[in-house]
RNA sequence: GCCCUUGUAGUUCAAUGGAUAGAACAAAACUCUUCUAAGGUUUUGAUGUAGGUUCGAUUCCUACCAAGGGCACCA
C-alpha cells in the first residue's frame, strides 16, 4: 500500500515538473489527519516557486484522477500536507490477510539471502557475569532476532577471553586466596558458589596488582605463562589445574545464564584461538608499513586515518585485545564464507577502540571493513556510581535477575498455579521485565535503574505486554469453548485504530532492522497492547448472539500472534497464564 | 588539554526537518455479578542557555553550560 501510494504521488508530482522526487509518506501521529500523509508539496514548492498549498492542490487533483481503489479521501491540510484516508474495507481485508499468515505474521524478506553474524555478550571466563553482559545479551539477541525475522541467515557468536591479564589476576588470586583464606569450593558446592568464589579471587588479585609492585610483577609473569598456552604449550602446566577448573565452571555457568535468557549461540570464539592469527596479521602489515614500532611495542598510528594510536602488540611481545580482534575478524570471515555483515555489540566505552579497528581494516582489507558494524550499549546503572568488575562493586546478573524474580513473586501470591507453572511464570515474567527495561529506549544510552524502586509492573513494562497477550489468549480459548464460529460473516462498518496498527507490524520490523533499533518495536507493541486493552474494555469479544463476535475473535487472534511474534523478536516469551 | 556521546514534564523514556512534542511512573478522581483490575477512563505538567540555517528546528550548524565515556602497552 505504501509503495502504491508513493508511486501515485510520484507520478502526480512529476506532472508538476519535479522529476526523481523523493516522496515522504508517513502515518501522521494524530489519526484524525488520516492514514497516510505526505509533505511533498512543502518540500518542492520552493523549487517550483509556487505556494505549498497551491502545489498540494494540484497534486491532490492528479491523485483524485488516478482513482486509487483503496483511497477514500485525499485532502489538503495545515501548511500544505496531503492527507490520505483509506477505506475501512481495506483494513478489514488486511486483518483477514494477517490471520491467514498465522504464526509467520510480520515476517519480511528484506534480508533474504544475506548471511549476518551477530557477536554479543562476550563475558570473560574467570570473571563475573555482570549486568553489563546482561545488557549486551539482551540487545544482541534482539538484533539477531530482528535480522532473522527479516529473512537473513543469522549466526550468533560469542567471544570469550580465556587468555589475558584478567585471567592472570584470577589465577594469582586463586593461588594466594587459597593460602590465606578460603579453599576452592569443593565439587558438591553449587555452580553459583564456585563462580562467585572466582569473582572474588579476581577482585583480590586485581587489588594487589594495582597496589603492590611485587604482586604486579608476579601477575605479569603469570600472564606470560598463560600466553604460553598458545605459543609453547610445555611451560603452561604450572597453573593448568586451576586454569582448567576455572574455565570449565565459567563456561558451565554461562550456559545456565544463556538458557534462562533464551540465547543459543552457534559459535563460540576464544581469544586463545585468534591471538596467534592476530600477531601474524600485525607482523605482515608491519612489513607493509601499516603498523609501526614504537617504544618497544607495535602500534597502529591512527592519527594518519583520523583516529588515535593504539598498541597492538605490547613490549612483552604479547598481542593485546586489538591484535586479537584482527585475528577474530579474519576468522569470522574465514569460518563463514559469504558473510554479508558482521555486527559486534559491546559496551559504549569501546566505541573509539572499534573505530580504530575498523580504520585499520580499512587500510588492510577494505572489503571486510565495509561489512563490519559496531553497535554499543550504555550501562545498566544502579543510580549510585559506576560499576567496575575490577573494583568488585559490580552487580552480577544473578543478583539482578533474582531481584526481579522476587518482585514477580509478590504479584504471584494471589494466583493459583502448580509449582512448576509458578516457577516458569516467575522466571519468564522477570526476564521480560528486565529485557523490556533495556530495550524500551534507544540503544547506546545508559539505563538508570533504581534498586530501591526496582521495577514497577504497572504501566509500560514487559509484564504489561505479556498480560495483554495472555488475556487475548484467554478470550480465544473461551470463544472455542463457547463454540463461536470460526467463519467471519459480518465485519464492522468502521474499523478502530487497533486494526490500523496491526497491519503496520511488518513496517515496524523493517524500520527496526534498518536502524538497528529494537526500541521501535517496543514502542509499537506498547501502543498496540494499549489499543487492545481499550478495545477489550469496550467490546464484548465472545458472544453467541452478536454476529460480530467471530470477527472480534479473529481480531484477538491476530493481535495475540502479532504480540507473540513482536515479543519473540525482543527475546521475550509469553506465558500461558499469568 | 583533545575527541566522542547525551541534555525533553517532578522522575524514566519516545518523536524518518513538519501539523496541537507522545507514553509511563508519581499525584487526584472514577471503574470489576462481560471474557484475567498486572486492566480501562479523566485531570495537571517539558524541548539546558545564546545565536545561525530553513516556509518550518527537539531534530542540522556554531559557541557556552552540565553529565557520561575515551585518549599506549587492560579487556
Amino acid at each position: 500500500m505504501t509503495d502504491k501510494l508513493k508511486k501515485a504521488i510520484a507520478i502526480a508530482t512529476e506532472k508538476q515538473g519535479i522529476t526523481n522526487s523523493i516522496i515522504n509518506l508517513e502515518h501522521p501521529e494524530d489519526n484524525a489527519f488520516g492514514d497516510f500523509s505526505s509533505n511533498v508539496a512543502l518540500v518542492y514548492s520552493k523549487q517550483l516557486k509556487v505556494a505549498p498549498k497551491v502545489l498540494a492542490e494540484k497534486i491532490i487533483e492528479e491523485l483524485k484522477k488516478e482513482n486509487i481503489e483503496e483511497v477514500s479521501s485525499v485532502e489538503l491540510a495545515g501548511p500544505g500536507f496531503i492527507n490520505i484516508k483509506i477505506k475501512d474495507a481495506y483494513f478489514v481485508k488486511g486483518i483477514a490477510d494477517l490471520a491467514k499468515q498465522g504464526e509467520t505474521v510480520g515476517k519480511i524478506t528484506k534480508d533474504a539471502g544475506r548471511k549476518v553474524m551477530v557477536e554479543y555478550t562476550d563475558p570473560n571466563p574467570f570473571k563475573i557475569f555482570h549486568i553489563g553482559h546482561l545488557m549486551a545479551n539482551t540487545v544482541g539477541e534482539s538484533l539477531a532476532r530482528i535480522t532473522e525475522f527479516s529473512g537473513a541467515e543469522v549466526i550468533r557468536a560469542c567471544y570469550q577471553g580465556d587468555v589475558g591479564l584478567h585471567v592472570a589476576k584470577t589465577m594469582w588470586g586463586i593461588i594466594n586466596f587459597v593460602k590465606e583464606h578460603n579453599p576452592i569450593p569443593r565439587d558438591e558446592s553449587t555452580l553459583v558458589e564456585k563462580v562467585s568464589y572466582m569473582g572474588k579471587a579476581y577482585v583480590y588479585g586485581n587489588q594487589f596488582y594495582e597496589t603492590d609492585a611485587e604482586c604486579k610483577r608476579e601477575i605479569t609473569e603469570i600472564n606470560g605463562l598463560i600466553y604460553s598456552k598458545i605459543f609453547q604449550s610445555e611451560t603452561f602446566p604450572i597453573f593448568k589445574k586451576e586454569y582448567d577448573w576455572g574455565l570449565k565452571i565459567s563456561l558451565e555457568y554461562f550456559d545456565t545464564v544463556y538458557k534462562k535468557l533464551g540465547t543459543k549461540f552457534d559459535k563460540f570464539y576464544f581469544e586463545s584461538e585468534v591471538a596467534l592469527d592476530g600477531v601474524k596479521i600485525v607482523k605482515e602489515f608491519l612489513a607493509k608499513g601499516v603498523f609501526e614500532n614504537s617504544e618497544g611495542a607495535i602500534v597502529f598510528p591512527g592519527e594518519k586515518h583520523g583516529e588515535h594510536t593504539r598498541v597492538f602488540i605490547n613490549s612483552q611481545g604479547l598481542p593485546t585485545y586489538e591484535a586479537k580482534e584482527l585475528g577474530l575478524t579474519m576468522k569470522k570471515f574465514g569460518d563463514f564464507p559469504g558473510l554479508s555483515e558482521s555486527i559486534a555489540v559491546t559496551a559504549n566505552e569501546q566505541n573509539a577502540y572499534f573505530k580504530v579497528i575498523i580504520a585499520a581494516f580499512g587500510v588492510m582489507y577494505p572489503e571486510i571493513a565495509s561489512k563490519m558494524k559496531h553497535l554499543s550499549h550504555g550501562i545498566l546503572r544502579p543510580s549510585s556510581g559506576k560499576m567496575s568488575s575490577r573494583k568488585g562493586n559490580v552487580v552480577s546478573a544473578e543478583v539482578l535477575l533474582e531481584e526481579f524474580e522476587s518482585l514477580v513473586e509478590e504479584k504471584l501470591k494471589d494466583r493459583k498455579f502448580t509449582t512448576e507453572e509458578h516457577d516458569e511464570v516467575r522466571r519468564v515474567v522477570a526476564v521480560a521485565a528486565l529485557k523490556f527495561t533495556i530495550l524500551r529506549q534507544a540503544i547506546g544510552g545508559d539505563i538508570i535503574y533504581d534498586p530501591t524502586k526496582a521495577v514497577s509492573f504497572e504501566g509500560d513494562s514487559g509484564p504489561y505486554l505479556q498480560y495483554a497477550t495472555v488475556r487475548a489468549n484467554a478470550v480465544i480459548a473461551k470463544a472455542k469453548e463457547a463454540g463461536v464460529s470460526e467463519a467471519v460473516v459480518k465485519t464492522p462498518e468502521k474499523v478502530e485504530l487497533l486494526e490500523k496498527l496491526l497491519i503496520r507490524f511488518p513496517e515496524i520490523i523493517e524500520r527496526a532492522r534498518l536502524e538497528y533499533a529494537p526500541h521501535h518495536i517496543v514502542t509499537y507493541l506498547v501502543n498496540l497492547a494499549s489499543e487492545f486493552n481499550s478495545y477489550y474494555a469496550n467490546n464484548q469479544i465472545v458472544s453467541t448472539t452478536d454476529e460480530l463476535s467471530p470477527y472480534r475473535v479473529s481480531l484477538a487472534k491476530v493481535f495475540a500472534q502479532v504480540m507473540k511474534n513482536g515479543l519473540w523478536v525482543l527475546g521475550i516469551k509469553v506465558p500461558e497464564r499469568m
